[in-house]
DNA sequence: CAGAATAAACAGC
DNA sequence: GCTGTTTATTCTG
């Protein structure tokens, strides 16, 4: 395989070559607005085009490549598809219950709206939305968009429009997690550009501490790493599993062959720019035992002997997030591995070298918090006022988790995943008591997750 | 002890 | 040689 052949800059794709610019009438609103059509990437179908509007970008510079995204979607179909799966009808409410992610993966809407009437397959590749704010809009998932988002331009009155936000009061902390996820998904590479969170005055999301039942790992280590305090050294604190998951969140099809990922790797995060190959073994070992990614064969058209070989995101992951590789392994689940009495030299150096690079690992970590708390100490004072307006807002969102009159909506439901129940420390409010589910045992098979409840055997949910 | 990084053996193509 | 899977090891929190 010629690996050059992936060699795209993320921050390149969003516009495909075939970009054009062109004044024309919406379909979707019937109004004449001042519109970009350009065709899709390669792997969209010849023909199909895309539509732009740039009325709500008035800013936008031709130089930069970041695209509006209409809020004025045609209510149509509501077709959830990726390219590995059937397409699945959000209205559809057995499919939904079955898993449980799809409607929120993309929406807090109830009806589950995140990108009705449009079809993955017509989306580019890198599908950018140029405006964070059309997302607060629209509830589109922050963590479906990949580093290249967040290039955004100078443009003051886009800042001022930002900032404002900041003054929504609640509404805007409900959402402080977006922008908090914006922030930590920033990516190094991009350092010289002026970033969301370099403009956001809301409570400065980028040091709340999410709630636990949206806690992608639900673990208290994950808190540290998803509250974004050190923005910038983000790719040196997550693990490969949670960058893997990145990359594939910024692409909308949320697959990418290998190759692409270790080009997002490299473009994106300081582990890809390591002088030897490990890390490109360490992406294929996180891929191959962790099941939020999924192996997929997709023909090549115009080839149909050839096939190329995709990692795509399961469902859970999409909405979820990853979690541990190492606690989760694929098929086996929680299997133990016996560890042999002679182990072999080679395997002893190579452990030996990992736990060594770990420690290097560490040392990094600790000196760039070190530094970084330094030049923090003049903002101290304000995050003390903003963790008591954090705790006020969490308190009231665990008040309406435990009102009887308030069901417990699909946000706030946890999903049933192959990664189990995530553990009961790490909940504030007992997942019982959230969502009546019993105590639930699930083993997590190649053709999916099989639960059982403790009664009846019946499925837990 | 869980999580993470890393290396390497091995098989298939 | 690349890709994918699996096993093993060490270190950290």
């Amino acid at each position: 395989m010629n690996s050059g052949q992936y060699h795209r800059r993320p921050q390149m794709e969003s516009l495909h070559s075939g970009y054009q610019h062109s004044e024309s009438p919406s379909p979707s609103t019937r109004s004449t607005r001042q519109m970009a059509t350009f065709n899709g990437p390669s792997r969209m179908q010849s023909g199909q085009q895309y539509i732009v509007d740039l009325s709500t970008t008035p800013a936008m510079h031709p130089d930069d490549y970041s695209l509006a995204i209409s809020t004025a979607m045609p209510q149509s179909s509501a077709i959830w598809s990726t390219p590995n799966q059937a397409p699945m009808n959000f209205d559809d409410q057995t499919v939904n219950d079955y898993y449980g992610y799809s409607s929120a993966v993309a929406s807090n809407e109830p009806e589950g709206s995140f990108l009705r009437g449009i079809e993955f397959s017509e989306i580019p590749r890198s599908w950018t939305p140029y405006d964070p704010s059309i997302l607060y809009e629209s509830n589109l998932a922050v963590e479906s968009l990949g580093p290249s988002v967040y290039m955004i331009h100078h443009d003051d009155d886009d800042m001022h429009r930002l900032s404002d936000r900041s003054t929504l009061g609640f509404d805007a902390l409900e959402n402080s997690q977006r922008f908090s996820r914006l922030s930590i998904s920033r990516s190094p590479k991009l350092q010289n550009h002026s970033t969301i969170t370099d403009h956001l005055a809301i409570p400065n999301a980028s040091h709340f501490k999410p709630p636990p039942c949206e806690d992608s790992d639900g673990g208290g280590r994950s808190s540290r790493e998803m509250t974004a305090t050190d923005p910038d050294d983000h790719s040196a604190e997550e693990p490969y599993a949670k960058l893997i998951h990145r990359a594939l969140m910024s692409v909308p099809s949320h697959s990418m062959v290998l190759q692409e990922i270790y080009q997002w790797f490299r473009d994106n995060t300081m582990k890809g720019n390591a002088d030897n190959k490990g890390w490109m073994n360490s992406i294929r070992h996180n891929l191959s035992m962790n099941a939020a990614f999924k192996k997929t064969e997709r023909k090549i058209a115009g080839d149909e002997t050839k096939k190329s070989t995709e990692w795509v995101l399961e469902d859970f992951a999409i909405k979820d997030g990853v979690q541990s590789t190492t606690r989760y392994r694929k098929g086996t689940g929680a299997k133990k591995f016996v560890k042999s009495d002679n182990p072999t030299p080679s395997r002893q150096s190579s452990g030996r070298k990992g736990g060594i690079s770990a420690r290097q690992t560490k040392l990094q970590r600790q000196r760039i918090r070190e530094e970084r708390s330094d030049s923090r100490r003049g903002i101290q004072k304000h995050d003390t006022h903003q963790s008591q307006f954090l705790q006020h807002t969490l308190n009231q969102r665990m008040q309406r988790l435990s009102s009887p009159s308030t069901p417990p909506s699909h946000e706030n439901m946890p999903s049933m995943n192959p990664y189990f129940l995530p553990k009961a420390e790490q909940l504030e409010v007992p997942y019982e008591d959230m969502c009546g589910l019993e105590v639930v045992q699930g083993v997590y098979l190649d053709d999916g997750p099989v639960f059982t409840s403790n009664h009846d055997g019946l499925p837990g949910y």
